[in-house]
DNA sequence: ATGGTGGACAATCCA
């Protein structure tokens, strides 16, 4: 089985550049994607029930931003939009579906790149949602937790980790965040199959145009399992070459 | 301290 997630930073923007086709090469059994930044009414949607999948999106209550889907093409036998915390759920920040006893959770992180304000939310986001997924742990044991973190946790994840010491994403307090997330059970998947790989990114800022072509960048989107589910890993991979985005697709394959 | 680019939307806001 494999499973993909991919922030877009706009769905319709990265189907213009050819999304679609390029799902339509590379299969994919479960496709979540973040910053979709349009809710389903604002595409066809057939172009993706036509692959096969059936949709559970989450769009934000502000029209354009955020947004949350997973395209999965086994029929989920549940969806849950919102992560159950009225701060985090008006955002279009999570949506969780379970495929029988596997649990997928798509998740956006805040950015806390805008100001001290929304620093601070991303403070308390990274709370509810901690409390909130150790929760759901304690149900089951098969959980997937993917999406764009909007963190780097190591200096091993970041292009210039001296340079960016005060830059938010890779704050002190973030990376603890991580560290304690992790401690919690959690397994990233990249980082466990590719211990020693350097200048593995999945985002790169726009802002200079030769950014990307040097590599200057950092991986902030992760696939992290329980610990039940790590045995079952065979591929953890990030594909940088596909560029429909400023971030690229990040991939697990499990045996399923 | 500032700026640079891009998506979405309709002026800026956010990343």
């Amino acid at each position: 089985m494999r499973i993909v997630s991919y922030n877009v930073n706009g769905i319709r923007a990265a189907i213009k550049k050819g999304l679609i086709e390029w799902l339509t090469d590379y299969p994919v059994d479960v496709f979540c994607v973040q910053e979709t930044k349009a809710a389903p009414t604002d595409i066809d949607l057939s172009l993706f029930t036509s692959l096969g999948y059936h949709v559970a999106w989450y769009p934000a209550q502000k029209k354009g931003y955020s947004g949350v889907a997973i395209f999965s093409k086994k029929k989920p036998s549940e969806i849950f939009y919102g992560n159950g915390h009225t701060m985090s759920d008006s955002e279009g920040r999570v949506v969780r579906i379970d495929l029988g006893d596997l649990t997928i959770i798509n998740a956006y992180f805040p950015s806390g790149t805008s100001g001290e304000e929304r620093q601070t939310y991303k403070y308390q986001w990274l709370n509810e949602f901690n409390k909130w997924i150790q929760l759901i742990k304690k149900e089951r044991p098969n959980i997937i937790v993917l999406g764009d973190y909007n963190i780097a946790h190591k200096e091993i994840d970041i292009h210039d980790p001296k340079g960016n010491k005060k830059s938010s994403g890779f704050l002190p307090e973030e990376r603890a965040w991580m560290d304690q997330f992790l401690a919690n059970g959690w397994v990233d998947s990249f980082r466990q199959k590719n211990p020693e790989v350097t200048g593995a990114y999945s985002w790169w800022s726009q802002r200079f145009p030769t950014v990307r072509l040097q590599n200057k960048g950092w991986r902030i989107d992760y696939i992290c399992t329980t610990e039940a589910l790590a045995p079952s890993i065979k591929l953890a991979t990030i594909l940088p070459m596909v560029k429909h985005s400023d971030h690229c697709p990040i991939v697990l394959e499990i045996k399923k």
